[in-house]
RNA sequence: GCCCGCCUGGCGGAAUGGCAGACGCAGCGGACUUAAAAUCCGCAGGCCGCAAGGUCAUGGGGGUUCGAGUCCCCCGGCGGGCACCA
């Protein structure tokens, strides 16, 4: 058995020190203001804006964070040493429920709780050796900062783009509070335990749908964003065509005479066999108020939640209003059923139910024996004998059983259907949106007051400009269930700014996805006392490189390209997109583990063995409790499977975090943080070092042209900047991290080489592996060039040498029938005669020709030589 | 349920349609050491073979191609998102 290495500290006394190392040169960063930009560059500067998500103050940074940010680093200092005037600034998305539920919990105020977590964190992230410019930090918590987002709600709300309106939200009628999708738990409040009901409220919101068609066309112009994200955009904007349809009551219910369905399929009109209607809609509310057992089945369907998954996923469920409509085309009349699968916010909130030809119209018409008429007929299928069993036909074919549609391929008969009820003056051709307004109201105390005041004679107010910003109150009460603004004894009462008579504010706060969707921008002109300058954001935006996690593809993407249009449209900025470039990054897991009585163990409570055959065990440390080796999983506090990096980055040091993180995996993907792989990388950091040192005394002074003779090295060298640039252009840090390795290799392999050409081999080294490990990059260099006063961060990008990098021998595979039977060495250029002749001669591929005519010669150059016979 | 992504040795992965497994981790053998750690040298996909070499192999099945991890179709498994977590 051997010990495990993860227990085991680095060596003692390292040659490299990186506990003196990385805070010196962080420290020189500082002084010399290495990261500092202008908020306006000056003529002629090439910028480049990186940028990564900002972190929510939690109080500690996590390694999510650290991938993320150092990722974003390794741009930063790499566009810089291109010569880029490089904007990489760091700020906190610092509203949000956990520092209320640290007030409830703990009885610290949101506003000490979030300030104190920040200060931990910068402390943190500053340990890391990011090159950001600290000098334009805020949190999205700053009065100065929320009271500019107030600005900017009032300027959308004066262009349009503010709508008060009403909407369902999940209600906990124990804590008075609404509850997020998540805090629901099978129907119940997460906290309260109650049985959670869909609740109206009249909320404020961002007229997102207005600009829907742009958003979706532009995605077509974002070619520095990945396909999957583009594609998850387009789908939750969700365009489609189709048709609104009136069906007339055959006698009036309430005051509806008919009921209006949205439908992307209206040649199956003919298949119809019932019109079913959202739980939230009228004529539901109209069937109620007439049938206790229809008003009970609306009160189960609001206690489903708004999420729509669980909506869909529920069984389908409906209850018969005994209303009936009339077909628009034969006036035959259909039953109109109340179902828990329609959802009130798509369409209309009606849909007309064609069994045969969408699946969640036929479980639901098999469920309560309702008819299914087939009126799309697959092509080749025979009329007479196609049926629908249990699956609905969906796809393309031929109206038939369809009137005046019969013959046409659906695409046709979609067109005549609606030529057809608009003649008649019953439906119209429209193309519908997924996309909903967002709301943005929040009925909590920790968020961006919404700059309002509801008066009753002059209905909601603006709050005048020069008064904001509305500042949250200090003396809150978290003791009580609800809004702490909402029952705030003071706060909310106000005069009117209009008449002067006393009136409310609104004591909603705002989405805290309205403070991230702007933040990019306010970081141009951090400190300004309008939203931004213009000057600024002219010249810094877009960002031309952002970095965050998938999970915000679709909602914070959206926003924040809302944001941008909507900032465009009040004359607060210039561009439509906010990022030209975006980059998502995979999250990092970890081994879970789990001790004999199943509770979770964190991995620093674990220690471990390996067999002889290469198993692995683990018990707790210190005793002999076995641990059962868990999942590889996203780390999380719950599974306890987590790994501070505070403390990776005390044991190891920053370089190794960032080398270690970089060089597991490609970036995209799910990384497993290891023990071992992060004591991997230490020790390359120390070999790196012990490198440049060792071979310092036999070096030639600085600025030593490499000699001829060191051709072998040198084009080790020139390799290596071609392909590490390559891989640092394409994201594909590991492979630059593997460039490295190899190159490190190479350079000890050749300890005979010239020292004019080790001193240039050395040097790339370090200027090669400075946007991933730049503290140990500052270190080899001012060990090779000692009173060299320029940093490595200040150093231009090295080309390699075109000459060095060409080769004089190739070597090619040679193929018979595609299966690999040799190589062969050949003079860069050689003839194909010279080439294959040279293949031929191969003894191997002799034998696998067995004497048969050779058909064909395939001479791929530089890479292979495929001989079919 | 709908949408999206992923699947290559013991592990993470590399590979403009052209030598599958670079590089790292773990492992094995050796050197150094009183011993260990660290370091250095070497081995290493499976199977057959003393070797030369052969053969199988990129989740499974089919297809396109001189040639497929890569392109197309079908199937399976795993993961993520679904509008009030951020």
């Amino acid at each position: 058995m051997h010990r495990g290495i993860m227990n085991d500290a680095p060596t003692p006394s390292p040659r490299y020190d990186f506990r003196a190392a990385e805070p010196r040169w962080q420290a020189e960063w500082d002084k010399r203001a290495c990261f500092a930009v202008p908020d306006v560059p000056p003529p002629g500067a090439r910028k480049y804006y990186v940028l990564e998500m900002f972190p929510y103050p939690s109080g500690k940074i996590h390694m999510g964070h650290v991938r993320n940010y150092t990722l974003g680093d390794v741009v930063a200092r790499y566009k810089r040493a291109r010569g880029h005037l490089v904007m990489h600034p760091m700020g906190w998305d610092a509203f949000g429920l956990p520092a209320e539920n640290a007030a409830r919990e703990r009885g610290v105020h949101p506003a000490q709780w979030t300030y104190a977590n920040i200060a931990n964190m910068r402390d943190e992230l500053k340990r890391m050796g990011l090159s950001l410019e600290w000098a334009r930090e805020f949190a999205t918590c700053d009065p100065e900062y929320y009271g500019q987002q107030q600005h900017l709600f009032l300027d959308f709300w004066k262009a349009g783009l503010v709508e008060r309106k009403e909407s369902w939200v999940n209600w906990d009628p124990v804590d008075g509070t609404v509850l997020a999708n998540e805090q629901v738990i099978d129907g119940r409040g997460w906290r309260s335990g109650a049985l959670v009901e869909k609740k109206k409220l009249s909320q404020w919101f961002l007229a997102i749908t207005k600009f829907a068609p742009d958003l979706l066309d532009a995605l077509g112009r974002l070619d520095r964003w990945p396909d999957r994200v583009k594609l998850m955009q387009s789908n939750w904007i969700g365009r489609s065509e189709g048709a609104r349809v009136r069906f007339a009551l055959a006698e009036p219910a309430a005051d509806m005479a008919e009921i209006e369905v949205f439908t992307t399929r209206p040649d199956t009109l003919f298949g119809m066999s019932f019109l079913a209607v959202a739980a939230e809609h009228p004529l539901a509310a109209a069937a109620a108020a007439a049938n206790a057992q229809a008003a009970e089945f609306v009160a189960e369907c609001r206690r489903m939640g708004t999420s729509e998954a669980a909506i869909e996923q529920a069984e389908k469920k409906g209850f018969d209003t005994g209303f009936r409509v009339k077909h628009p085309f034969t006036g035959a009349e259909y039953p109109v059923w109340i179902a828990n699968f329609v959802l009130m916010e798509y369409g209309t909130g009606a849909i007309f139910g064609c069994p045969a030809h969408d699946q969640r119209d036929l479980d639901f018409a098999r469920k309560y024996g309702l008819s299914v008429t087939p009126v799309v007929l697959p092509h080749g299928a025979d009329a007479a004998s196609f049926h629908v069993a249990d699956t609905a036909y969906t796809e393309d074919g031929t109206a038939f059983n369809s009137g005046f549609l019969d013959g046409l391929p659906v695409a046709q008969a979609k067109r005549a259907a609606i030529d057809a009820l608009e003649k008649q003056g019953s439906g119209t051709g429209v193309v519908n949106w997924r996309l909903r307004d967002w709301g943005v109201s929040r009925q909590r105390y920790w968020g961006c007051p919404i700059p309002v005041i509801h008066c009753d004679a002059c209905g909601a107010v603006p709050v005048p400009v020069d008064q904001l910003p509305v500042r949250l109150p200090e003396d809150v009460d978290f003791s009580k269930p609800g809004n702490p603004l909402d029952h705030h004894p003071t706060w909310k009462h106000v005069d009117c700014p209009s008449c002067g008579k006393p009136a409310r504010r609104e004591t909603d706060t705002c989405d805290t996805f309205v403070d991230s969707s702007w933040y990019f921008a306010r970081f141009c002109s951090p400190r300004a006392e309008v939203p931004v300058t213009r000057e600024a954001v002219d010249a810094w935006l877009p960002v031309d490189q952002y970095i965050g996690g998938i999970e915000h593809a679709i909602l914070h993407l959206l926003y924040s390209r809302f944001f941008s249009r909507a900032m465009k449209a009040t004359g607060h900025l210039a561009v439509d997109e906010p990022f030209a470039g975006l980059f998502t990054q995979g999250m990092v897991q970890h081994e879970s583990y789990k001790g004999a009585d199943g509770r979770w163990l964190y991995p620093e409570e674990v220690e471990f063995a390996t067999a002889a055959d290469g198993t692995r065990s683990a018990t707790v440390k210190g005793t002999d409790e076995a641990v059962t080796i868990g999942r590889v999983e996203a780390m999380s506090k719950s599974k306890r499977n987590t790994v501070d990096p505070g403390a990776i980055i005390a044991k190891y040091g920053a370089d190794t975090a960032r080398w270690f993180i970089l060089s597991d995996n490609p970036p995209e993907r799910d990384m497993e943080w290891t023990e071992s792989g992060v004591a991997g990388a230490y020790r390359f950091t120390q070999r790196i070092f012990r490198m440049v040192e060792a071979a310092l005394p036999a070096l030639p002074p600085p600025g030593t042209a490499p000699e001829a003779e060191g051709r072998a090295l040198r084009r080790a060298t020139h390799r290596t900047i071609a392909a590490v640039t390559e891989a640092l252009e394409t994201f594909a840090f590991n492979v630059a991290v593997a460039r490295l390795y190899e190159f490190a290799n190479a350079i000890e392999a050749a300890k005979d080489a010239p020292g004019g050409a080790r001193r240039e081999a050395l040097e790339m080294l370090a200027r090669l592996a400075a946007p991933m490990m730049p503290h140990l990059a500052e270190e080899a260099w001012s060990l090779l060039r000692p009173g060299d006063a320029t940093l490595v961060a200040q150093l231009p990008w090295p080309d390699a040498d075109p000459a060095l990098l060409v080769a004089e021998t190739v070597t090619l595979a040679v193929q018979v029938l595609g299966k690999l039977r040799a190589t062969i060495e050949v003079p860069v250029g050689a003839s194909e005669e010279t080439i294959f002749a040279a293949a031929e001669a191969e003894e191997n591929v002799q034998r696998a020709l067995g004497g048969k005519p050779i058909r064909k010669r395939i001479h791929v150059p530089g890479r292979v030589v495929n001989l079919v016979v």
